[in-house]
DNA sequence: CTGTCCTGACCGACCAGTCGGTACGCTTGT
DNA sequence: ACAAGCGTACCGACTGGTCGGTCAGGACAG
């Protein structure tokens, strides 16, 4: 750990944690490197020791995210119960860890154009993994009768999802609704849109 | 109109759309002040004629946008006919128009906050005028119990305009769905999840 | 002595914006 | 009729500054 500088978490995350932030606050391109290190009390080389480039953190930051969504999902979806339920858990879900995680939803739809193509690519296709995984619960429903099916699945994920990326817009933690409200609220609206009664 | 260069098409137009497509396609940062003039084949000094800065040139891309949408929004919500149907009308329009100008709304919620801090309190409260037109609607249909009221007007308007603007992300006019067919499965997506029946 | 962690000066590339100058048509005085 | 004067549109080399990334080496643990 060479000199003890000041805080006790690893360099590394200390790091991601700041340029989660800044990206956050003033976009990718508009944040440089030094303002990154500057904040994590180290020095460029401590940040290109750890990190290839500018492009790898943000890699990381992407990689962090889609895998505890992933994982959540999964969680949920394979749960047991009616598909309505599961599906109003996972999407409720779904919207209190965005709405806890707002610097890294805000990073992911703003700056996802930065990556570099192969990242790209990468990141897109994990998240199409993702979309399709939540499409077919919507799926199921229909094709069990407890959906209304005149809206194609896709369609009904491209809505909602788009609703619950764009929370980084709005929402705000001081705001009169908190994180689990707000799930409720855009649960309900999904279910309800899909509702058959 | 000076030497005649090449096209028809005024320089000041030409800035305008040029730079709308590479701000969509690369982002504000990354699009160079020389690309831009490059494309609309002008030279850095034709452009620093008609806009004061980079950052005008984007001031410029959303004061037509917001000025656009304003329009229409009013046209629908103020014309005769039940609650439902003109919510059913302005709601499938802006989709429609998100669509045919999907450039401009990559843009618009991508680039954002790269506006110099008045410029963008300016957008910011010309947008917020938007969306509290679209809630009034909303709310007008909660008292007159044509809507539910258990969710918030105001959850119900950042819930649908995030599906809007995220339409830049997933939605590819060579699809098989048009910006019509999509404008009237979201119409439907909210009007029925605001469903009494 | 060796590998890991980290420093900070430095480099080449690039970028927004500037500025002195040019081209050309419209107005005005004679 | 004509030239002088002027304003608008535009050019493109240049500048001051910033940025991502590099590198030679120092400090410390095992």
């Amino acid at each position: 750990m060479a000199r003890g500088t000041t805080t006790e978490e690893p360099v590394r995350q200390r790091l991601v944690a700041e340029a989660t932030r800044l990206f956050a606050e003033r976009g990718f391109e508009s944040t440089s490197v030094q303002e990154i290190v500057a904040a994590a009390g180290v020095t460029k080389g401590a940040m290109y020791h750890y990190f290839a480039s500018k492009d790898d953190l943000l890699h990381e930051i992407y990689g962090r995210v889609l895998r505890m969504q992933t994982e959540r999902l999964t969680m949920f979806a394979d749960a047991a119960g009616p598909v309505a339920e599961r599906l109003h858990a996972a999407a409720t879900d779904v919207v209190v860890t965005t709405v806890d995680n707002l610097d890294d939803s805000k990073v992911f739809f703003r700056s996802m154009h930065q990556l570099s193509p192969e990242v790209y690519k990468t990141v897109r296709a994990e998240r199409r993994r993702y979309h399709e995984r939540f499409r077919d619960l919507v799926a199921e429903g229909q094709r069990a009768g407890v959906f209304r099916d005149d809206i194609p699945a896709e369609i009904v994920v491209g809505f909602f999802f788009g609703s619950v990326h764009h929370l980084g817009t709005w929402y705000h933690p001081d705001g009169p609704l908190s994180g689990p409200e707000i799930g409720r609220h855009f649960a309900d609206l999904l279910l309800r849109s899909l509702g058959n009664a």
